[in-house]
DNA sequence: TTAGCTGCAAATTATTTGCATTCCG
DNA sequence: CGGAATGCAAATAATTTGCAGCTAA
């Protein structure tokens, strides 16, 4: 990721750094930015919000990072893993909120269709399923 | 919808109806709070923001709207056509934003999988491509 | 009549921006 | 050194809330 940065004359700073490792440590969770702010406030107490929504949104940019909206009013960011790899998707439980990823990736056959059709010229796409978990069903 | 709304004692006032007529008429647009509020004050110029905010909020828990986020910041709402009708879905355009609806319903199969492994009880689901548009194609 | 609704203004929340200062390469 | 990057505080923008007055059923 050094390499990622240095190519577009953009430097490692320790700021920089910490959010890496923070967002490196909870892969396969979706932090807010304010839950990045507080936990990289811990290693870099110095760090200001604006520098995390920057480099945050400098991330997206690069690919390093997705940001994800799920409705609760506030953008949820996550390490992106393989680079080409198709990004997984969301089962939401409307009952308590709990987003369970899957990775299926079934979607390339529609995704031609719907390329075909739209003479779109499709790069990536999100899939959510809303429902209840079977916790929050068995309290029903 | 009178009906959904008096089965909760809920009224049916002037300014939900010019709501809902705004809804119908922009049917297959994705309008934010405020592109509402300023049609919706054409037919009724004393309507205030919060009361757009509430009604959205209660047609959507309703059933009757839909309320998406395509990450520019705002919630868009749209008028919720067939009940049961599982929603269309929409392809987004990274370049100039377009964003067209399509109506495959291709996902059964794939819902039918990721409940029996997930144990989940599926009640929506949510599907995008992103890409680049035919226009946008032709101008790179 | 009376609970549900409304408009207004003030309060929140998330995110962005301006700017003087600091620091990576 | 010089442009990038940062922290802070102030500015925006979207949405929510409190409340006193209004109104649909």
């Amino acid at each position: 990721m050094k390499s990622l940065l240095a190519a577009k004359d953009l430097r490692l700073t320790p700021q920089r750094e910490a959010i890496i490792k923070i967002l490196l440590s909870k892969r396969n969770q979706h932090l807010s930015a304010d839950d990045i702010y507080l936990l990289t406030k811990e290693a870099y107490p110095e760090i200001g919000i604006a520098t995390i929504y920057r480099t945050l949104e400098l991330f997206a940019d690069l690919g390093m990072v997705n940001k994800l909206e799920f409705g609760d009013g506030c953008g949820r960011y996550e390490f992106n893993e393989g680079q080409e790899g198709h990004s997984h998707h969301h089962l939401i439980c409307e009952k308590c909120g709990a987003i369970i990823e899957f990775n299926e990736d079934l979607l390339e056959d529609l995704e031609e269709i719907i390329a075909r059709e739209s003479k779109f010229k499709i790069t990536n796409h999100c899939l959510r399923f809303y429902g209840y978990c079977e916790e929050c069903q068995a309290k029903m």
